[in-house]
RNA sequence: CGCGGGGUAGAGCAGUUGGCAGCUCGCCAGGCCCAUAACCUGGAGGUCGUCGGUUCGAAUCCGACCCCCGCAA
């Protein structure tokens, strides 16, 4: 039998799974692999290649990794594909490339849709405190995550859940169904779904601001919020002018509420913050420039921390 | 040469007009106690990141290098 002709596109660790999930699967030919231009990372910026990059030079797939996707809309054409498969690109298809394979564009998100679409769909579950999320196989269309779904598989989110847990969870779960749904989709045997816009919220790319904690919130909501800020941006706060990390808190709340938001106070020996409802006991937090460490090692050290408000 | 913080006892930190190396915790021993992670007493444990320079004398001043971390991506 013919084998399905693809371009995978994708960038970070999260995609990974997906394409070789398909190169393992003898239904589908991957032709090629579109990726973000090596970028400068680390500390001292040196230009790091994607890690979708390496996975296809393992395999010797061809590689193009444009600017701009529409460059490339020629070379795609003549390699008379199926379909382009998308996983966490971090960029916008515009719809000139959109209408070049035969079948269209099929997409991994990383929750199930339509509840959220948009950039930070593995923190939002998180910071909203739902129970389950998945992913969804769905084809695309113009617009940013609004097209027909294919397939979806549910995972129930755990107490101790972060953004990390969770992409490492459903990168694997969506390479799980893809070549299934993918293939079903390209011989017809699976109709694609609309989605119920009503249904819909769109949550935007998150940045460093996005991590600081509002200590007026309830201690509920911000045990959360930092499990969802695990391990990008993180869950920060100020101190004397230095970024705070609170890297990890107690999920049970105290309910105390004698204090000013934000003010540091021992409890049973254990370093404890007011929130805007209750208070949180924090384990492990991080100062910049320094290593991660508990609350007891940080107490240690910064004699004047205790009875400081953060902010 | 992207910007910035830092390397001092097992851990976290203090320590610059250069002058015997400190604090909190941990650890070991002993004591108190019905008992204890509490308390008391005593003790061990450091080539102050590395190399070189200045100096009578350097954790501290100068130079080079190594390593860790935050920002940035």
């Amino acid at each position: 039998m013919k084998k399905q002709r693809i371009i995978f596109v994708g960038t970070p660790k999260f995609s990974v799974p997906s394409l070789k999930a398909l190169i393992e699967d003898s239904r589908f030919e991957v032709v090629a692999v579109i990726t973000q231009p090596d970028m400068p990372a680390g500390r001292s910026l040196t230009l790091t290649p994607p890690p979708i990059k390496i996975l296809a030079q393992n395999y010797g797939l061809q590689i193009f990794q444009p600017p701009k996707i529409s460059q490339i809309n020629d070379q795609i054409r003549e390699l008379e594909i199926d379909a382009l498969v998308v996983v966490a690109y971090a960029q916008i298809i515009p719809e000139s490339t959109l209408a070049l394979p035969k079948f269209g564009c099929v997409n991994v998100h990383g929750s199930l849709l339509p509840k959220y679409r948009g950039a930070s769909v593995l923190q939002a579950p998180i910071i909203n405190g739902d129970e389950v999320t998945g992913v969804t196989i769905m084809v695309m269309d113009k617009t940013l995550d609004t097209g027909p779904i294919l397939r979806q598989a549910e995972y129930t989110i755990t107490t101790t859940e972060t953004a990390d847990s969770l992409a490492g969870v459903l990168s694997n779960l969506g390479a799980k169904i893809l070549p299934d749904a993918l293939f079903g989709y390209l011989q017809g045997n699976i109709k694609p779904q609309t989605q119920d816009n009503n249904l819909a919220n769109y949550v935007g790319r998150m940045e460093k601001k996005d991590g600081i904690i509002d200590w007026q919130s309830s201690a509920t909501e911000i045990e959360r919020f930092i499990r969802a800020m695990t391990s990008w941006p993180s869950a920060w706060t100020w101190i004397k002018g230095k970024q705070l990390k609170i890297l990890e808190v107690d999920k049970t709340v105290i309910e105390i509420n004698s204090q000013k938001p934000g003010k540091t106070f021992l409890y049973n020996s254990c370093l404890a913050v007011q929130c805007g409802t209750d208070s949180l006991l924090v384990r492990r937090l991080q100062l910049e420039g320094k290593k991660p460490m508990t609350s007891e090692e940080f107490i240690r050290g910064y004699k004047d921390f205790i009875g400081s408000v953060l902010g």
